[in-house]
DNA sequence: CTGAAAGCGCTTACAG
DNA sequence: CTGAAAGCGCTTACAG
């Protein structure tokens, strides 16, 4: 297993700059280090050379060792084929360069015991902060961690009794906006598709909210809620939905997540029903809803710019050794309006 | 900007351990390096102890800088947010993972300063291997790069001159295939749409295939091709579309790519063409390919195993010093048939 | 402006 | 079975 370091790794080393240089050691680390504008220019140009010469690199993991700092931050990502988590991911990416940071992202696969093998090996690789877009339950590991000072970030969920800020939706705002665009296209009966509940604190937000709103508003909706897991699939969907559209008047599903909204338009497909006339709104925008006839109205995520913040805040705690209260920043989602929500069944008016 | 390394960063090291467990740092070293066996098994239980009390993990960073081995693999990605790439992604990972190696991954957002900047980032880190999605032209920089010997894979693309192994489609069969089964629906008439091929082999080896099919099966089929960019947008392939609708008698679009099939998508959808009359056939599958009524027809990539083979080829270049020819190692896409291609334009039979 | 020396956290001959 | 010592490629006081 231990073989000798492969010929790629015979990269020049700073000593071997010195010496082509004849300079010392201090001077060549100085020059690639940040702070050449104490060298003389003489000496500059001879480093330059002979490091251009040896098509010299710092290695970054041996500047860490002794400099404390290794420029990595890490992304524990649930589920790395969501594009949501990429869209975020590509944000966080972005400010993180612009930083000269680097990225290095974990897919967990929602695998709760593959989060805690990737958190032991981003810990062991030094990172300066985390990016946390957990799967349903976080570990014990997490809070933990966080709890050691380490620069953490949550996204979308939040983490009761750790000390991590939190970016995502503003769920309430959210579920007000969904309700109110389907009052107001005419929409009487509401059925919310959700994931399961679990630990996932988003969706509890939306859950409740939603709760409340039928409560608030008795008097103009009626609503049920369905929780449907992936694995359960489209078959234990499609009779919900039918039971629901035989009893309602004025119906239309709003879906908790881009999952949700791609189920339901699965599921209005097998049924042949009309899109439209029953409502369909979804939070979370995809690719493909402008694409359907007619299209999905969703309520749209600014991704980058959560991806953005939430590397924004891992920065500032990282650099003031941030201590105060942990931050919850939330955004408001953009309503894009499309056929979806344009008429309710005819029939029933 | 130089800071007192933060609170999180006071992690045990290997010398605290060794105190603590009244052994000596060699110890130490060969129990968390593999070598645990060689210890009595009161030596054992003493560091195991200490280690736990302190929360120790090993430094990977300190163990590569003497050990030459970083465990690191490097990914150079176009565009995150391509579902094909992240898709091949996830296969490159879980085969790491399961090698204990882990992945650095790096979007380039297809422009190639950033691409230049990542190299130089990825090497400074001492990755053992790099697998290259790259944007359209590849840069010098990779060339020199793979001539040092550092173990490279590249992903739907050659590079003539560089020492590297390919992963992708077969072109050839693809086109083939698309061809066959367009003419076997009933087809005649062709619309390629591809990206504009540049730099890209893949590209190129499609557009070339196309149009030898063109020629060889002339006396039954009628073919055109466009080169749409991205930038360009829909408005630019309206009337192309327009136009070929007007003299086709039995027409059909197919695709290079899941950019294209969106952008075909889109274009049929606004000049409210009726799917399946004018045919559609892409090359790659996506998630709403089977939402659209009728489905698109697809031919798919089988993604996982092409991202797994990719690091099986990284490895065995790692481990044997691997010095043969580059391999080329192309893959059969899959047949997915659905309403796109059901029934040519019955106005024209 | 420049450099010799100590040290970051680890591994690995070498010696016992 | 166990350990002292040298060294991986860098940075950083400290001294001149």
């Amino acid at each position: 297993m231990n073989l000798a370091p492969p010929a790629h790794s015979r990269r020049a080393t700073l000593k071997q700059v010195a010496q082509e240089a004849c300079a010392s050691k201090t001077s060549v680390s100085r020059y690639f280090g940040g702070a050449r504008e104490q060298l003389s220019l003489d000496l500059q140009k001879r480093i330059a050379r002979a490091a251009s010469r040896l098509n010299y690199r710092p290695n970054l993991m041996a500047r860490s060792l002794k400099g404390g700092r290794t420029g990595l931050i890490g992304m524990l990502v649930a589920d790395i084929r969501n594009p949501f988590s990429v869209a975020v991911m590509h944000g966080i990416e972005q400010a993180a360069r612009e930083q000269g940071f680097s990225l290095m992202i974990c897919n967990t696969d929602n695998d709760s015991r593959l989060e805690q093998a990737h958190i032991a090996q981003l810990i062991s690789y030094g990172i300066e902060g985390l990016v946390v877009n957990a799967s349903g339950r976080v570990s014990q590991e997490l809070a933990e961690l966080a709890s050691t000072g380490l620069p953490m970030v949550l996204l979308d969920r939040q983490l009761p009794g750790v000390e991590a800020d939190m970016v995502g939706l503003d769920n309430d705002a959210t579920i007000d906006m969904a309700i109110a665009h389907l009052i107001e296209t005419g929409y009487r009966d509401i059925l919310y598709l959700s994931e399961p509940v679990n630990h996932a604190s988003s969706r509890q937000e939306r859950l409740s909210r939603l709760t409340y709103q039928l409560t608030a508003q008795e008097s103009t909706i009626n609503g049920k809620t369905f929780m449907l897991s992936m694995s359960a699939g489209l078959t234990s969907l499609v009779p919900v939905v039918e039971q629901f559209i035989s009893t309602a008047s004025r119906p239309a599903i709003l879906c908790g997540n881009g999952n949700m909204t791609l189920m339901a338009a699965r599921c209005l497909k097998q049924l042949k029903l009309n899109t439209g006339s029953i409502g369909l709104l979804g939070i979370d925008e995809l690719e493909w809803c402008s694409l359907l006839t007619p299209g999905i109205t969703t309520l749209a995520q600014p991704t980058e710019e959560i991806g953005r913040r939430a590397f924004a805040c891992l920065l500032e705690r990282n650099r003031e050794a941030y201590v105060g209260q942990s931050r919850h920043i939330r955004y408001h989602p953009t309503l894009i309006k499309r056929g979806s929500t344009s008429c309710p069944d005819p029939h029933a008016i």
